[in-house]
DNA sequence: ATTTAATTGCAAATTATTTGCATTTAGATT
DNA sequence: AATCTAAATGCAAATAATTTGCAATTAAAT
């Protein structure tokens, strides 16, 4: 309970994460080899992952391992679910900088957009809403065709 | 497969849809009593249905013919598919002007932000894309608090 | 070295969705 | 109106994603 937060860490907000590491004792999370295995794949995978993806690259970790730290890490905030229309969940390290992304709905291609000028929308929105409060997140994806889905068009 | 098709209807995109029966003929279905009653619930409602959500109202229905016929409607753009993050998938009728949705991440509400200024956006993002050649839709959806759990709020 | 709560792995459950197949039926044809 | 046929339905069973229970293990505090 007396978990001795002492600030060493840098003074951005919240859970902007450095590396695996430094982010679970932050959270006073026990650093396991699964979740930092875990962790250390979506730091350096440049498209988000799902558990399967992580699965096989980690072959040793039980899946429901992967799940447990995956939704954990989500609560959390060190990790964004992501949707891409696969037919199952997808996550990707919160980075400071916000993105979205292209997907195509003929191949699997994914790719990141870099920048995202959203937020400055929420507050006109939320001028405008009868019911709601406040936004703390947003979601936004294309959907489209890759170049050579274009290609093999019909 | 002679469709007598001699558009005595409106002037505007591929499938704006009028009502139920008119969509079907349209698009050389079946009126089967269930596709209506399916429609017909969709168009009625103000908010995206889950399949849940129609099989209560319409408990009569086969889930299984629910889920057929919903994801046949979404193949032919009549439905919409959006992600609430409530753990399953939620439908709604595709209309002329687009919208996005506020999502409570406390309870469930769900509530319409009219219009949408994103479409804007795709040429640019297409521009600067590397692999992508084409955009054909987007999901853009924020979460936050309604202002009754804001009050309940710790 | 000891302790303990957190974490893991395995088995089994749950939930969402899909598929196979025999029966029914909307709508075209006569 | 009766007949025909492909499309659509309902039920049972399969598959896929995810969650839960519990005993065994282990990171990190003492």
């Amino acid at each position: 309970m007396t978990a001795s937060s002492e600030a060493t860490t840098s003074p951005h907000s919240p859970s902007l994460p450095d590396s695996p590491a430094p982010i679970l004792q932050r959270l006073g999370l026990k650093a396991t080899p699964q979740r930092l295995a875990i962790l250390g794949l979506l730091f350096n995978s440049s498209l988000p992952l799902s558990i399967k993806g992580i699965s096989k690259q980690l072959p040793h970790i039980d899946p429901v391992t992967i799940y447990r730290n995956t939704s954990f890490l989500l609560e959390k905030g060190i990790l964004r679910r992501v949707e891409l229309r696969h037919g199952h969940a997808h996550y990707e390290i919160v980075k400071a900088q916000d993105h979205h992304h292209l997907i195509c709905t003929a191949c699997a291609r994914v790719e990141e957009i870099a920048g995202c000028d959203i937020q400055i929308l929420e507050d006109t929105i939320l001028k405008k809403s009868k019911h709601f409060k406040s936004i703390h997140e947003h979601a936004l994806e294309f959907y489209g065709l890759c170049k050579e889905c274009s290609k093999l068009a019909k």
